[in-house]
DNA sequence: GAGCACTGC
């Protein structure tokens, strides 16, 4: 609950009565099609109501008689809680009554539920119990457009699904002008069902258009291409505030550093530049934020100031900033992309898609008509933008999808009907990965017990697995603790400004000699013994007080799972142990990290840099590991990416080599010989 | 001595 009273605070204050919204028109249509057809695709913008009001639509139309439910889709936790929020206040009922919400650690439903608004990824987890989704009489896949790896595998299930079930409604929620792809997959007959029979062509589906709600926007494009955005972003915003009206500003550039800069610019030219420049408030908005630093940007400016917002894409989809007027948009985003022949990851900047130029945009017309600054020409938005930007099934490792879809059942997962197929390498990569860490057998199903548990634990297939090795090596309690404290995506230490010193030796403090992994359980052990759970412990300690209890509710949950795998976990604490009995402990985990990491082994050479197996690429322990500066032989890491012209390896723990052989003898047997020269 | 766009179970 604490947590979501956090995530509540990002409510957009609007609230209208429903009857003016325009989608009040679309009724009788919507109704209509919905009744008729199997699939509709609806295309609205932000704020035309269909998420809040189709369902009610539904209620009222008897789509939940016989106890059936409506079930919403969110690709994201904030969304699917504060929705059912205010259609529960809407219909005037409790939340968790008729209208309920579902996210990971908080089941806000009840048996009275009859519309219900949940994670994508949560609906797909309930099809491993009901793969049918009898329970659901219409589902509404919302901003689909998105295209995460979930909402397209969960568009994929519910076209299977809709053959068994004719009845079932589903429709599609997408802002752009995608719909008619929405509506080509559904009408196109799947491999099994074209060599099956050839039925009479049903017309599968409708798309009905919504008017959106926002007010009109004026486009601006630069004359000539811009040298360096983020300049030319900053002359943009004196610009707008020497020569447009009242009204804030939300700039888009790319990510952390150019947002900090861009920032400090405008605060030192708002103290020197005179009297016209001196009531500008920047204000910066990334994810690795704190909360309450994030929740600054809410906040009325002070009296005769205009806000700028200096944002990454969280504006754009995640976070809605009411009172904006003037959008500046850098043209470019971080993308995360996979390379399946090295397995690193890379995050680089591209440019935005047009759909996203037209999100971007449309952030400025939410409380009166706005202005859309592009930093880019017309000519290159025509020519060069793309209609999208590649979904993300194109373009991750694919691991953990495939062992869902197999839990699912769907063992032919080259064959699965996607949307949008992902390249052949990618999935042969992610089928090698996880033969070798024996969730498959050599005919590419899952094995039992071990890959079904695998599919079903809520962490990567290499946690999975090292989790599922830690019972024989006697240390399932610690592994609990890495697993869950690894899962929080490196967001455990914490510093505000100038404190980076004060961060780094109370990290310090808690280091194992051993490498990352330890240190981290070193720190959650800290934190629920000596610390009680506290957050007084963490602001003391440097340590991020949301992401350690969040590290608690994960570690609780995973319990949950091994136990009813009838695992055991002994938590008898290891406190008063000797110094002999902990370095044996240590060894354990660390052997048990290689049972599931035994692919990311790397080797220090003697200048400090790292070789993986293959001797290819050459890798840098990350400035934030324990790892850098110091000496080490044989690692196993858990992530590596790409930035810039460097490849960094990030959470890295000590190894023998020997285990590595061990761990995985056929995996090894072919790359030994080079791994001899490394 | 560098830097992590954004989500989810």
């Amino acid at each position: 609950m604490a947590e979501f009273s956090l995530d509540a605070s990002f409510i957009p204050a609007l609230h209208k009565p429903p009857a003016l919204l325009p989608i009040a028109k679309y009724h009788d249509s919507l109704l209509y099609v919905i009744e008729t057809y199997p699939v509709t695709i609806v295309i609205g913008q932000t704020g035309s109501g269909k998420t809040t009001q189709i369902p009610q639509y539904l209620e009222k139309a008897g789509w939940c008689a016989d106890g059936k439910i409506i079930g919403i889709t969110q690709p994201r936790r904030v969304a699917a809680t504060t929705v059912a929020l205010r259609v529960a206040d809407e219909l005037g009922c409790e939340v968790g009554k008729e209208v309920g919400y579902s996210i990971r650690f908080e089941d806000v439903t009840s048996s009275a539920t009859r519309i219900k608004f949940l994670t994508d990824g949560l609906l797909i987890r309930e099809a491993l119990v009901d793969p049918l989704l009898s329970r659901y009489s219409v589902i509404m896949v919302d901003e689909a457009h998105e295209r995460s790896i979930s909402t397209d595998v969960l568009l994929g299930l519910l076209k299977k699904i809709r053959r068994k079930r004719p009845e079932l409604r589903i429709i599609v929620s997408s802002a752009t002008l995608q719909a008619e792809d929405f509506l080509k997959f559904f009408a196109s007959k799947s491999e099994e069902q074209t060599s099956l029979a050839k039925g009479e062509d049903e017309e599968v589906g409708k798309i009905i258009s919504l008017e959106g709600r926002t007010y009109p926007i004026d486009i601006l494009y630069l004359e000539s291409p811009a040298e360096n955005y983020v300049d030319s972003a900053i002359a943009t915003v004196f610009q707008i505030h020497t020569q447009e009206a009242d009204g804030d500003i939300l700039v888009f550039l790319t990510g952390r550093e150019e947002i900090d800069n861009a920032v400090q610019a405008v605060a030192e030219r708002s103290v020197q530049g005179g009297e016209q420049f001196s009531n500008l408030q920047p204000l910066p908005l990334y994810a690795g934020l704190s909360s309450e630093e994030q929740m600054c940007i809410f906040d009325k400016p002070a009296e005769g100031k205009r806000k700028v917002v200096f944002s990454t894409n969280i504006a754009e989809a995640s976070v809605t900033i009411d009172g904006i007027v003037y959008v500046v948009d850098c043209g470019f985003v971080k993308l995360r992309a996979y390379n399946p022949r090295t397995g690193i990851e890379t995050l680089t900047a591209a440019p935005i898609s047009k759909a996203s130029a037209s999100q971007r945009a449309g952030r400025a017309g939410r409380t009166k008509p706005g202005k859309c600054f592009r930093l880019y020409t017309e000519q290159s938005y025509k020519d060069s933008l793309p209609e999208a930007n590649p979904p993300e099934i194109q373009r991750s490792n694919l691991a953990p999808m495939i062992l869902q879809l197999k839990a699912l059942g769907i063992d032919n997962v080259v064959r699965f009907d996607y949307l949008s197929p992902p390249p052949s390498e990618l999935m042969s990569k992610a089928l090698e990965l996880l033969y070798s860490l024996g969730a498959l057998d050599m005919y590419a199903k899952l094995t039992k017990p071990l890959g079904f548990r695998m599919a079903e634990l809520a962490v990567e297939p290499m946690m999975a697995k090292t989790l599922l090795s830690a019972k024989s090596l006697n240390c399932l309690s610690e592994i609990l603790t890495i697993a869950a404290m690894t899962s929080l995506g490196g967001s455990v230490w914490f510093h505000h400004d100038g404190e980076q010193k004060a961060m780094e030796s109370s990290r310090r403090r808690f280091a194992a000699e051993e490498g990352d992994h330890l240190t981290l359980l070193n720190a959650y052990t800290a934190f629920v013994t000596k610390g009680r759970k506290e957050a007084r412990f963490c602001h003391e300690n440097h340590l991020n007080y949301k992401s350690m209890t969040r590290a608690v509710s994960i570690r609780a949950q995973l319990k949950r799972y091994l136990e009813r795998f009838n695992i055991e976990v002994d938590e008898s604490l290891a406190a008063h142990r000797s110094e002999i009995d902990a370095k044996s402990k240590a060894e354990q985990i660390r052997r048990c990290l290689t049972a599931g990491y035994f692919a990311h082994a790397a080797r220090m050479q003697p200048d400090g840099t790292f070789r993986n197996v293959e001797g290819g690429t050459v890798m840098h322990a990350h400035p934030s590991s324990l790892m850098f500066n110091r000496k080490a032989d044989w690692v196993i890491f858990q992530e590596v990416t790409e930035t810039g012209d460097k490849t960094f390896i990030r959470d890295i723990t000590k190894i023998e080599k020997a285990w590595l052989l061990e761990a995985a003898p056929e995996f090894y047997k072919v790359s030994s010989g080079r791994a001899e020269q490394a």
